[in-house]
RNA sequence: GUGGCCGUAGCUCAGUCCGGUUAGAGCGCCAGGUUGUGGCCCUGGAGGUCGGGGGUUCAAGUCCCCUCGGUCACCCCA
């Protein structure tokens, strides 16, 4: 025999377990989601969790996300393969594999993975939803995916959003643009810092917009996108401004909007959550990515989509007080004062009747039951004891909201027979009274 | 990858500067008050390797070193 304990293990740094009440928050908002994007003809996609690194790579060479933060190793048969740290590749990997009608418009739910060290809004198990569309070049498509985001938003109850808006211009566009800013920087290397020298020679675009104030005014004299759109990217920006303007959704135009992931071009955009007190606020972003199934393979396809960071609208819903405390659904709870087999057989009963009802095990005294059953949160408790049993009738008590329920006394004896009946009916009546539930 | 702050009960935290009896509080949990009635109240109880390891000392939650973890920020991003 040896003293030592066993080893106590916790989650991994930068990965949390979400107990209740926060799982139903988080339930809900995505739940929303799913609701907001069916309504509007999207689809659900569930591509898998781990990809062939190069289905990455493609899309990322020059981004931290990819070089830096992935989580890769060589699976058992020698292939390379990464968790993947973002949903839009996997998914394009998909289109390109399956080939489905066009456009094909999806949604999705899922988490993703990034080693980078945690801070409040970021962790590297994190969740996100989105959509995407393959297949079509309309600029009311980018208006329809920027805006389904926006409602998404204004149906969570969130307010305090800002839309920024951007566009990088056509391959061609975003090309000479690139060069022009790296030749902005160029002129100005005294005034960098070493990382962000480091940067200008990976990816110079992301230099604008970068948080370090001291480098603020090269950032601010640096060339502007404007100047170097072709008259197709320029138009296909006025229509999606016009689009958004028409249907109401307010945005502010930020040049300097580059985004982080290579393969975005025209329209970008981001939404970030100003009630949020902390150095990630940004909650969604997405843009246009006309070139990235071919880089996978494919034949050339229009792209769009966003993704919106679960855990980051949840902190923002929390920071505008929007997040209501979520309430029990348990109809009924069963208290048992004989050998429990009663207790056994009526949630049996009441949940295949599609009530919902608990008990509690092990038994205890009344005073624990009742206890148990007041915590549960249950609308009503069924308590059977010896004097029910013998008379064939259970006793109904009512644990909430006694003040609405005027000739409904608190507690009352019910025949055993019609004890399902009963509640199946008054729940059906109380489901109509709630409107919002 | 870099830096600041913080690790004491299930949770939120006193106690650490200036080392010294059995390490405390509130909330939560369990039981009793009410031999079949929850919430409120009263009484009692359980619960701690003071993150871990090493060192200094007659004596360490308290001082020193190392280490692990958390948190916030930079970088980057949802």
């Amino acid at each position: 025999m040896s003293g030592d304990r066993p080893q106590k293990f916790q989650s991994l740094t930068g990965m949390r377990d979400v107990l209740w009440p926060d799982s139903a928050r988080r339930r809900d908002l995505v739940d929303r989601f799913v609701a907001t994007s069916r309504a509007a003809g999207y689809r659900e996609v569930v591509p898998p969790l781990l990809e062939d690194l190069g289905v990455f790579e493609r899309v990322g060479e020059a981004t931290d996300v990819v070089t830096k933060e992935m989580y890769e190793f060589t699976d058992r048969d020698g292939t390379r393969v990464a968790l993947r740290p973002e949903m839009t590749a996997g998914v394009v990997r998909a289109f390109v594999q399956h080939k489905p009608l066009t456009p094909w418009k999806v949604f999705y739910a899922g988490t993703n993975f990034r080693h980078e060290r945690p801070q409040k809004g970021r962790y590297r198990s994190f969740d996100q939803v989105g959509v995407e569309v393959l297949g079509a070049d309309d600029p009311d498509l980018d208006v329809e995916v920027i805006a389904l985001a926006w409602y998404f938003f204004e149906a969570i109850g969130l307010r305090q959003v800002t839309l920024l808006l951007n566009t990088l211009g056509e391959h061609d566009d975003r090309v000479r643009y690139s060069e022009a800013v790296a030749s902005h920087f160029d002129a100005h290397r005294a005034e960098l810092s070493e990382a962000s020298l480091a940067t200008l020679e990976r990816n110079p675009l992301r230099l604008l917009d970068s948080k370090r104030r001291e480098e603020r005014s090269v950032i601010e004299t640096a060339p502007k996108i404007a100047e170097f759109l072709s008259p197709s990217a320029a138009e296909h920006f006025a229509r999606v401004k016009a689009g958004l303007d028409a249907l109401g959704v307010p945005y502010r135009i930020d040049e300097r909007l580059v985004r982080g992931l290579d393969y975005y071009r025209r329209t970008t955009f981001e939404f970030t959550a100003d009630a949020l007190d902390a150095a990630q606020n940004a909650i969604g972003g997405g843009g246009r990515y006309d070139g990235l199934a071919e880089d996978l393979g494919g034949k050339p396809t229009d792209g769009i989509g966003f993704a919106l960071g679960v855990d980051r609208i949840l902190l923002a819903a929390e920071a505008e007080g929007v997040l209501g405390e979520p309430e029990s659904n348990l109809d009924v709870f069963v208290v048992d004062l004989t050998d429990g087999s009663q207790a056994r057989d009526i949630t049996h009963e009441l949940r295949a009747a599609g009530l919902s009802a608990d008990r509690r095990f092990g038994g205890g005294s009344m005073k624990a039951q009742m206890r148990s059953a007041d915590r549960s949160g249950a609308l009503y408790a069924v308590i059977v004891g010896e004097d029910e049993v013998a008379a064939a009738a259970v006793t109904l008590r009512r644990l909430r909201d006694h003040s609405d329920t005027a000739g409904d006394s608190a507690q009352q004896s019910v025949p055993r027979s019609e004890l399902v009946a009963r509640l199946a009916a008054r729940s059906s009546e109380t489901s109509q009274v709630r409107p919002d539930e």
